[in-house]
DNA sequence: CAGGGTAGTTCAATCATTGAACTGAGGAGT
DNA sequence: ACTCCTCAGTTCAATGATTGAACTACCCTG
């Protein structure tokens, strides 16, 4: 355990683990959602990608750098997902924040992350996160926490897909 | 899960609690075990009792304090195995330093920390820990470490029940 | 009333974090 | 070719946290 504390445990860590499982992957996004200084947050997906919890993937064109999640990074899921149950749990006066369900079956899973409908718990690639009841008031205008509000999102997708760019709508 | 990692994301503070899920309860336990600064110690066990995560318990007698896992705090263990886990699959290359089993039935629990045998998940007061094959080689001599050595320890509860001293044994 | 154990506090040196400004690579438009 | 823009970082001074050693306060024992 202190030896998973030293890949998770420095500040700003699980948030910006926490943003790769929702589908955030460039580092302007994970800045502007986060609110983390630059120089930190380069200096923790360097660790990262170091440790092997998450990969970075140079676009072919351009300078764009997308950082995703392995599979080293992808088992930290049930870990995340307590923390943030207990935060639902014990310090959320409002009412759950953010809600997860089993894809397949469209049924919110137990605190447990067990799908009630199936019986097993299910992998984050099969999970989707919509918004609660006690979803943060504060409405931020980083694009991350707009499509997040936008509608249910399937885990470790890309949130932004194809046309990365705020221009004219596709053809 | 920001607030959540307000509470118990500061560095040490994760390494207190699972000390506290160990038995560990005294100051100078702490102290000994995790080798963390004593002011750094007081600092967190101050701000894990205002979150109302541990108790402080000061003896009747005497200068002694306890400090105790609250029912929020015990309701941390999901997260706190989870970590564990992880560190256990993808750190530890010697096998697991820790194992779990359920006390009732005596079986190991499984990654998800459920009982094979039972079909549940136990909660922590229901299970004992024990060295595994990777367990750390560097004999430490501290009491905890002693203690956590020489067998099974039911967690949640004392490691060191009555005679706290080193004093002559037997009443 | 000395001696020892326990739970802290204090403090200077060291280390990490912050926020703002800067760099450098790579298109897009003209 | 040239300028403008975006993106992913780096640099750096100021601020804040951590460390380790020494110190204090309290209570019990003899």
């Amino acid at each position: 355990m202190a030896r998973a504390l030293e890949v998770v445990g420095e500040r700003w860590t699980l948030l910006v683990l926490r943003d790769c499982f929702y589908g955030v992957r460039r580092f302007g996004d994970f800045h502007a959602h986060l609110d983390i200084p630059r120089a930190v947050l380069a200096d923790r997906l360097k660790a990262l990608v170091s440790v092997g919890v998450v990969e970075r993937h140079p676009h072919i064109t351009g300078v764009e750098v997308d950082y995703v999640l392995t599979e080293r990074g992808a088992d930290l899921w049930p870990m995340v997902f307590s923390l943030a149950q207990w935060g639902e749990r014990w310090l959320a006066p409002q009412g759950a924040r953010r809600l997860f369900s089993h894809a397949v079956c469209d049924t919110d899973i137990d605190a447990g992350g067990e799908c009630p409908a199936c019986g097993v718990v299910p992998p984050p690639a099969d999970l989707t996160v919509r918004q609660g009841p006690g979803a943060d008031p504060t409405l931020r205008d980083d694009r991350v926490s707009v499509v997040l509000r936008g509608g249910p999102h399937r885990l470790m997708t890309d949130l932004f897909p194809e046309p990365a760019r705020t221009g004219p709508a596709g053809s």
